[in-house]
DNA sequence: GATCGCTATGTGCAAAGTCATATACTACCC
DNA sequence: GGGTAGTATATGACTTTGCACATAGCGATC
């Protein structure tokens, strides 16, 4: 998965380091993925003859590696877009929480929970929404990029309904029983 | 992560098999883990003092190992409800094969995989919402089971809207080339 | 009495991912 | 001259996860 990714994001030749900035800017929201994990991805792309890498002088530090995709290279992209939607495993850590919360017995514990909770997926919701403000949509690259891009906020902006949702319920059961 | 789920799952004392049929039933839409993941766990768990076990026999096959959390293990379950909330790594591969999808130059092949998308995705959802149906929300266990599920509908309504915006856009956009 | 499906516990192996660490060059500020 | 930040490439040790496989009892059905 990480394979067609990084073949995509080489539609220039690039780096490692260039890869993961990349990456960084552009995919972040979509996968995560450090730098070890990039190097060593690469690494077996090259073995695999999905890319080659020559070895360049650098204005601005040691030297770099910088890999090109073959044209076996594009190929194995194109196959991998042309495959199902691969659905994400389900990983949730925060709900898993959330589940077994009334363990604790503690409404007030799961308020504060929820408004962290909340806290944090706002300002995840945020950096998309920033990200959208200077996204140029005409061309086939920023169009797709746009398209995923606005998954992140929909789903964002469903997710903040619902914990607001959710601090109403918990609150209501909170006076129901002291009542 | 994995631990606080089945030491919150071993209210009781429970068997592997035992725990991983709870997994599927309860917390399927929340974690991901299979059988041989699950044994492998309860086995640490049972060395770092979480739970123990003891062989019993069984009436409808063989042996059973049950397990059973040790006050060491309950407090380790308060600690990781107290922890943070946990936010997933981004994991999205449709959504990666959705962004690189510029590279293709096909508007057709976009659409059909979003098609399918939306397919598979409606089907998750109402799993979502026949598990809600049926859902007891008065007891605290219940009530934040019932929590977690909100948050799958939720956001699974918010991709289907995506899905179809995304779609219309699509064919607005396969609608303009040729004109 | 053979086979199927469910109950039940595990091992082996490989891939994927995380975290720490080592190395080293350049540019800039103090 | 010294420290910090950014550029740049990697390796080692470890955990998690996924997938296949081995084993075996029990009950029902054919």
């Amino acid at each position: 998965m990480l394979d067609g990714i990084l073949l995509g994001l080489l539609r220039e030749p690039r780096s490692g380091y260039d890869v993961a900035t990349a990456f960084r800017r552009g995919a972040r929201h979509l996968w995560a993925a450090d730098l070890s994990q990039i190097y060593r991805t690469l690494g077996r792309l090259e073995k695999e003859g999905h890319v080659t890498s020559r070895v360049e002088p650098s204005s601005k530090g040691p030297e770099r590696r910088v890999y090109r995709r073959t044209p076996q290279g594009r190929q194995a992209l194109l196959a991998w877009l042309a495959e199902e939607p691969e659905l994400p495993p389900e990983r949730f850590g925060y709900l898993a929480q959330l589940f077994f919360m009334g363990e604790a017995r503690d409404n007030g514990r799961t308020l504060a929970f929820l408004k962290d909770l909340k806290r944090r997926l706002a300002e995840r919701l945020e950096r998309l929404e920033e990200i959208e403000a200077t996204i140029e949509t005409e061309d086939d690259h920023g169009f797709h990029t746009h398209l995923t891009l606005r998954l992140g906020i929909h789903a964002g902006r469903a997710r903040l309904a619902w914990c607001e949702e959710s601090m109403r319920r918990v609150r209501q059961r909170g006076a129901r029983r002291k009542a």
